[in-house]
DNA sequence: AGCCAGGCCCAAC
DNA sequence: GTTGGGCATGGC
């Protein structure tokens, strides 16, 4: 099995990266490591003493694929001292990196996703890419638009989300992937899944989602009451890191016992 | 058991 | 343009 090591100084924790809901398809392992899925490779990565350790993969694969996917070319501790929030929320989450992802399997992720619960829908989609990926070593790829709209997906159970990712899917095969502001034409797309399609798939790093968790975490902190308070909120003291912003405020969120 | 989850659709204002 | 009921499913 191929392997490939990179020393990493800093900014980079594999539990805030991976277990930050902004991806669904990777695993802990019992030595802490991840394994996971992207980009029709599955590859495991360990990260200790400040070394990581991609097995799986080559020193082609990291710079065609991991290299972009783990946001290795931008300055977190800079991100971090441009945010204007409270420094332990940033300690907090301080190795989170936004990973840049395949838009078309952030779309239909996060489509299954609203009104849902992040180990459902891990659940999910492993079923999905089961029934209808292509098989590869370690696992299933990410089913291509045309599989999934010919998929039947009941066993999947994706409830009332089933007819938004047929139709969903149907239209990227026939007319493409529309542009970053038409995200929400796509049926079952609303502002919040559009903003983390945006901001998770498309490089668009002010998006701000606003879902529950943000919502209470923001009527917390800064005694916020509306979503329209919050995003305007983020506009005024986030600006373009507003993505950034988000993932450490909903990491943090996530986690505080106060809010459970 | 009952509330909630990375909300959205659609109808009715 | 905004508001609110209804919504499939299952985690906890």
């Amino acid at each position: 099995m191929s392997k490939y090591q990179l020393k990493i100084e800093k900014d980079f924790n594999l539990d805030h990266i991976f277990d930050c809901g902004q991806c669904f398809r990777w695993k802990k392992e019992e030595d802490g490591s991840y394994t996971g899925i992207a980009f029709g490779k599955c590859v495991n990565m360990a990260y200790e003493d400040g070394v990581l350790t991609i097995t799986g993969a080559t020193a082609d694969d990291y710079e065609n694929i991991w290299r972009d996917y783990l946001d290795m070319d931008t300055d977190y501790s800079k991100i971090k001292a441009a945010i204007d929030i409270d420094q332990k929320i940033k300690d907090y989450g301080y190795g989170i990196r936004i990973l840049n992802q395949d838009s078309w399997e952030t779309l239909i992720s996060f489509i299954v996703s609203q009104n849902n619960n992040i180990s459902r829908i891990k659940g999910c989609i492993e079923k999905m890419c089961q029934l209808c990926g292509e098989k590869i070593e370690g696992g299933y790829a990410f089913p291509t638009p045309e599989k999934l709209m010919n998929c039947d997906l009941t066993s999947v159970r994706l409830g009332y989300r089933e007819k938004y990712i047929l139709d969903t899917a149907r239209r990227v095969h026939e007319e493409g992937f529309v542009d970053r502001e038409n995200i929400e034409k796509y049926l079952g797309v609303g502002p919040k899944v559009a903003n983390c399609i945006n901001l998770f798939g498309l490089r668009k790093y002010d998006s701000f989602p606003i879902d529950t968790w943000m919502e209470k975490i923001m009527a917390s902190l800064y005694g916020l009451k509306t979503k329209k308070q919050m995003a305007a909120f983020a506009a005024d003291h986030f600006g373009s890191y507003g993505g950034y912003a988000q993932q450490y405020l909903f990491y943090y969120a996530r986690n505080l016992d106060e809010l459970k």
